[in-house]
DNA sequence: GCGACATTTGAGACTGAGTATCAGGAAGGG
DNA sequence: CCCTTCCTGATACTCAGTCTCAAATGTCGC
């Protein structure tokens, strides 16, 4: 199925399927949590695929609003998270100690969010809102 | 005003008073707006104040409380950005297109946004909350 | 199937932010 | 003025992400 789906993704996105674009967007596609990019280039390089296809790739689904980028957790890792949704409208809960990232549905918030940046002229185009705290466990 | 704020600042921090950490300081605090930390290194640099030092200092008042730090525009830079405020309770509006960087003051949004998070377990420690979007000049 | 051709790939060099190290230098208490 | 402690800048380093380019691969017309 994921590898149905990677095609499915590519044709729809009229990219050539390769063997390694296919990879790339099994491996993020499979988590249902956001993976960094560190992870992903480390996984993938034990197939034989190549830091900058993967960071291409990425890019490329990101662009196409297949996947999301978001920042990590401040301070800690520099690097890049991606997960699978659309990017407009979810929010990240981000725990500083461990770095987990967990999704949130927010829709009461996005009214009000849509309400202050508009009141300072904003269109707030990509609501990419990320919560920092600590999470159950850590805390 | 501004050195003998900086002067306090290091004070009230147990810190020696140093050249190099007063023309840090004074630097950050007296812009309203966020600077990034390559602007800081570059214009500091000219008065022959290393790259270490401006690292170090900035480092020392984000743990202090007398910075914020926050991400820069999404794709473009990368680097931080540093801006006077408390850390706890602020929230930024980020241009994508100029890279302009707003506060904005939203005391409601802070209810919703704790619930939200504890909601799901989190302690929301610090509510750094960056929305992205184009602003009034931009679009 | 096959071959031509455009796209994609991976190796490796590069960039640039941020960090670590360390010998020398300055602050400041006595 | 001295001595200890803390601070500084030079420099080398790390590491994420980008760029480049020759070689490999997918696609499509035949």
């Amino acid at each position: 199925m994921s590898l149905r789906s990677a095609s499915a993704v590519l044709d729809r996105l009229d990219l050539r399927s390769t063997s390694a674009r296919r990879a790339v967007i099994t491996a993020v596609l499979s988590r249902s949590q956001p993976v960094t990019a560190r992870e992903l280039v480390a996984r993938l390089a034990r197939r034989g695929i190549g830091r900058a296809t993967v960071f291409r790739t990425l890019d490329l689904l990101v662009r196409a609003g297949v996947l999301s980028r978001i920042h990590g957790i401040e301070g800690g890792e520099r690097c890049f998270h991606y997960t699978r949704c659309a990017p407009e409208h979810h929010h990240h809960l981000v725990c500083r100690a461990c770095g987990k990232v967990e999704e949130i549905d927010a829709r009461r918030l996005d009214a009000r969010l849509d309400s202050v940046a508009r009141g300072h002229g904003f269109r707030a185009l990509s609501h990419a809102v990320e919560i920092q705290g600590l999470c159950q466990d850590c805390h």
